[in-house]
RNA sequence: GGGAGCUUAGCUCAGUUGGUUUAGAGCAUCUGCCUUACAAGCAGAGGGUCGGGGGUUCGACUCCCUCAGCUCCCACCA
């Protein structure tokens, strides 16, 4: 077969990702093998892929091809997550495009635009995974939305709501005005925001309504809602305020009295030491009411506008409204003073919105005891985090963990089977025909025309986080007790979890909830964290940056092997992850080598006739037990996920021993052939290196696979066996690494002196070298002849130590005395005073007193070899003086 | 405000219960090479008092304290 001089990734990549479809290469269906199991983290439905997709499904691809390879049934279900409130805005952006209003629509309409808007864009993440090379089980492509896994939802919300754990309350919830929906706290994010704290005159009613002369300060950040105040609160034991005990104060431009009240929550070395107690809009004003019976008035709307109770500035956003109020008061007088001043403000996770704190009539989830089984999890270890060091975050997470907020706002999600009878009662029942017949055992005259479903849909991650559950068996969840079927018996629990820190509590740790409750088994062994991608100069990759490589253009440019490379290279778990394009490049330059690599051994003729030379026969001893040694290796980084110092190890001896040594040693000469036996084991071991590498460089490898022989249709890299290690010996290691060691002095020496390569001298070794390996440096060094002598003579020449074998290469007329001996002066410097630094040591009574045996004869070694290093440099500075 | 983690060559990171020469890798750098697989390459070389200080120990990159810097998580002081 004919090998293009470069490799070609884009025609390769397609052509072999058909071939594998074409054979169901991906799918699995159980039997009797071992299963090996990922779902994948679902990415949102209408979302594009970008480089932290490829780092996360790289790592989810490596793993499963090596499961694979290992002879495991593996098993990689795809999908997408219907992703609510994201969707949803998309949908209304569109729709606005088109001049139509969500308002206008109704429910159902909307709906249906909203499916056509996923039908059109949906999945096309998927489609790029595959470009990618992911080996997901494409059969098994789930949707969290599609109607199994909505039963499966809604089943899960009636289990909930019978077991009492789902309840129905009216609570300061976070509110998104721009998504126009509740959201959770853990969807909050808080940062700090420079704002204006405003110190306002609110002065003392006379009891008729009137302001008197006297007035306290009080502070607030957002002035726009003081129409909404309910009292002034001072701390009981602040001495400053009680005369204002049973006293009223006017609410500034509005007039309106309101009670002065005493409250322990009051820090009275804060601000003033008064607090404006806005119920309406504030989670601990709230709380303050309720314990004080103060009114709530709620004067802002959903949309973050001020509302006709507010009496002024009516339908005016609350950020103008801030200002404005702010200059009206300083009109009327009521401004005392305004500070600069930065607080935390929470903002939407999903549309970066500040969040206003709301009341509103809401579903939650009761948390208590399924963080408790969560934390038990992970704390006995049935599920590990790796790195470790995430499990004091979880831990802190699970034991401070509120109610969560489940219903949201919105039409795009599985609407909650809640339904209201006329008179206020409410039954909860995955069907509406279960919920009337419910209704009717309350009353048995209603019909379903009484009926009134709760408008609300579930939060998104109700629904992933029964994904490696309802993936396989949609009845399980909502449903403990049922028989689990055939696919989630055996694929469940599933074996490891990628994916990023930034969900641990969104989804990793509700998921391990849902599995203790519904399955009494965890849903995954091993959770393995990434990093956040970020550029080279450590910024998170956004779209306003402008930082974010397109990964298809990336693939497009340098392969899809290249780019998972260069992933890979700089990804050790949980730490972030600093991408550099150079990265990739090393990548492409890495097909290269292997590809050339390739060129090379099929370019060789091959010849039974031919007798194997000594170099080729050390060169396949020594690399079988290098080899060996490397898959243990490997197979210990992997089982520590260590993926990326797998990967490492594989390109070293890949590209330094098999390229750089073996290879070269083995070459035949020019226009010769090479022997039979040496051909057959050099297509062994690259046969072998490409197995290796296959779980990370998918497409280059089954290329050259199949190139390598004639293979027959349905024949893949895919499923062939993992290497296994045999037995390596040290010492054969050891032998050549002397003789490598040898090649790369003299290969010194030759560019210090500006010896040609072609030019052959003779190698002269005192002490104990195997000269069973002096093949190969009469290779790779292109030495004349090798001998032991116990005496270097009185030629002028090169000498130097390998390890503590001294050699010598005879250079007349290439050597400067000099400079020779200023070398070797220097290096016996450097070995007296090291020498010196043992002594010491051996020398200190404590040391020999306290240290271990095996230390202490380390050490004597140590000085033993110096001795005779030193002895070495100088008979060879003797030698070389008396030459002069 | 509370908690966790990090700080080792120019960059990104290893360094496994303290002890194998005076700390390793990849990339980058420098020097010499168009050597018949590969210049996206080959050969060779240089580069770090392991953030600062203190302590424990015969011995510290490794354990303890402290200071500094960075990162992340949690947190409604108006």
């Amino acid at each position: 077969m004919e090998l293009s001089a470069k490799y070609n990734p884009s025609e390769v990549e397609d052509k072999w990702y058909a071939y594998w479809q074409d054979h169901k290469f991906f799918h699995s269906e159980p039997d009797s093998r071992e299963p090996y199991t990922i779902v994948i983290p679902p990415p949102n439905v209408t979302g594009i892929l970008h480089m932290g997709h490829v780092l996360n499904n790289t790592l989810n691809d490596v793993l499963i091809r090596k499961a694979r390879m290992d002879g495991k049934n593996a098993c990689w279900v795809p999908g997408t997550d219907h992703a609510s409130i994201a969707t949803e805005s998309k949908v209304v952006a569109k729709l606005k495009g088109m001049g139509i209003s969500k308002e206008d629509l109704t429910r159902e309409e909307f709906l249906k635009h909203a499916w056509e808007w996923k039908e059109e864009h949906g999945g096309i993440i998927l489609s790029q995974l595959r470009k990618l090379g992911c080996s997901c089980d494409w059969d098994r492509t789930k949707f969290t939305m599609e109607p199994e896994l909505s039963k499966a939802v809604i089943n899960t919300f009636v289990y909930f709501y019978k077991k009492g754990l789902i309840y129905r309350g009216v609570r300061m919830v976070n509110w998104d005005p721009v998504g126009l929906t509740a959201v959770s706290d853990e969807e909050v994010n808080h940062k700090d925001t420079a704002s204006k704290f405003y110190h306002m005159k609110y002065f003392i009613s006379d009891g008729n309504g009137n302001p008197t002369d006297k007035y306290i300060v009080v502070a607030t950040t957002r002035p726009e809602t003081i129409m909404a105040d309910a009292a002034v609160c001072v701390n009981p034991n602040d001495e400053r305020h009680h005369w204002l005990k049973g006293k009223k104060v006017l609410i500034p431009l509005i007039n309106k009295e309101i009670p002065i009240i005493e409250d322990d929550y009051v820090e009275m070395d804060f601000g003033t030491g008064c607090l404006k107690v806005t119920p309406a809009h504030d989670a601990h004003d709230y709380e303050i009411g309720l314990r004080h019976n103060l009114p709530v008035l709620d004067i802002i709307d959903d949309h973050g506008r001020l509302n006709e109770k507010a009496q002024i500035l009516v339908g005016e956003d609350r950020f103008d409204a801030r200002n404005k109020i702010a200059k009206m008061l300083e009109e009327a007088g009521n401004i005392d003073h305004i500070e600069d001043y930065t607080s935390p403000i929470g903002y939407s996770e999903r549309t970066n919105a500040v969040i206003e704190p709301k009341l509103s009539a809401q579903w939650f989830l009761k948390m208590e005891d399924l963080a408790a089984m969560a934390l038990d999890s992970v704390e006995s270890g049935n599920v590990k985090l790796i790195p470790d060091k995430y499990r004091n975050t979880y831990r802190h997470w699970m034991e401070t963990v509120r109610d969560w907020c489940i219903s949201r706002q919105l039409w795009w999600g599985q609407q909650i089977p809640a339904y209201y009878l006329p008179d206020g009662k409410v039954v909860v029942e995955a069907t509406p025909e279960a919920a009337l017949k419910a209704a009717q055992a309350i009353d048995p005259a209603l019909g379903m025309d009484d009926l009134r479903q709760d408008p609300d849909v579930l939060d998104t991650w109700f629904s992933s986080w029964l994904w490696p559950i309802s993936v396989f068996d949609s009845n399980k969840a909502g449903h403990p007790e049922a028989e689990p079927n055939s696919d989630l018996a055996y694929y469940y629990p599933t074996n490891d979890l990628v994916t990023g820190p930034d969900i641990l509590f969104f989804w990793v740790a509700r998921m391990i909830m849902a599995g203790d409750e519904f399955m009494k088994e965890v849903p995954f062994r091993n959770v393995y964290l990434t990093g956040i991608v970020r550029d080279k100069l450590g910024r998170k990759m956004s779209k306003t940056l402008g930082n974010s490589p397109d990964p298809l253009d990336l693939i497009a440019k340098y392969g899809a092997d290249a780019v998972r490379i260069g992933m890979l290279l700089c990804s050790s778990a949980g730490n972030d992850i600093f991408y550099d394009e150079s990265q990739v490049e090393q990548g492409r330059n890495f097909c290269g080598k292997i590809w050339n690599s390739f060129r090379l051994i099929s370019g060789w003729e091959h010849s039974a006739g031919v007798e194997t030379p000594e170099a080729a026969k050390l060169a396949v001893k020594w690399f079988e037990n290098r080899l060996s040694q490397t898959i243990e290796l490997v197979e210990d980084h992997y089982s520590k996920f260590r993926i990326s110092d797998a990967l490492m190890a594989i390109y070293k001896i890949f590209w330094d021993d098999f390229c750089a040594w073996y290879l070269e040693l083995v070459k035949p000469a020019y226009g010769c052939a090479i022997d039979e036996t040496t051909y057959q084991a050099t297509l062994g071991f690259f046969e072998a290196l490409l197995k290796m590498i296959h779980p990370v460089m998918p497409f280059i490898t089954e290329e050259l696979w199949q190139a390598m022989a004639d293979r027959k249709e349905g024949e893949t890299i895919m499923y062939q066996p993992t290497p296994k290690a045999g037995a390596w010996e040290a010492c054969v290691l050891d032998s050549f690494d002397l003789a490598r060691e040898a090649v790369m002095s003299i290969r010194s020496i030759r560019q210090q002196k500006n010896i040609s390569p072609k030019e052959q001298f003779a190698l002269k070794i005192k002490g104990d070298f195997p000269m069973e390996f002096a093949a190969v440096v009469a290779k790779l060094a292109n030495t004349s002849s090798i001998e032991k002598v116990a005496d270097f003579g009185q030629d002028s020449g090169a000498s130097f130590m390998v390890k503590t074998v001294e050699m010598f290469v005879p250079l007349a007329g290439f050597v400067n005395v000099e400079e020779e001996l200023a070398k070797l002066r220097k290096d016996l410097e450097y070995q007296k005073k090291f020498l010196e630094n043992v002594r010491k040591k051996l020398s200190n009574e404590s040391f020999v007193a306290h240290a271990p045996e095996k230390v202490i004869a380390v050490e004597r070694q140590k000085e033993a070899d110096s001795l005779s290093k030193i002895e070495s440099y100088e008979s060879a500075i003797k030698a070389l003086e008396n030459n002069k």
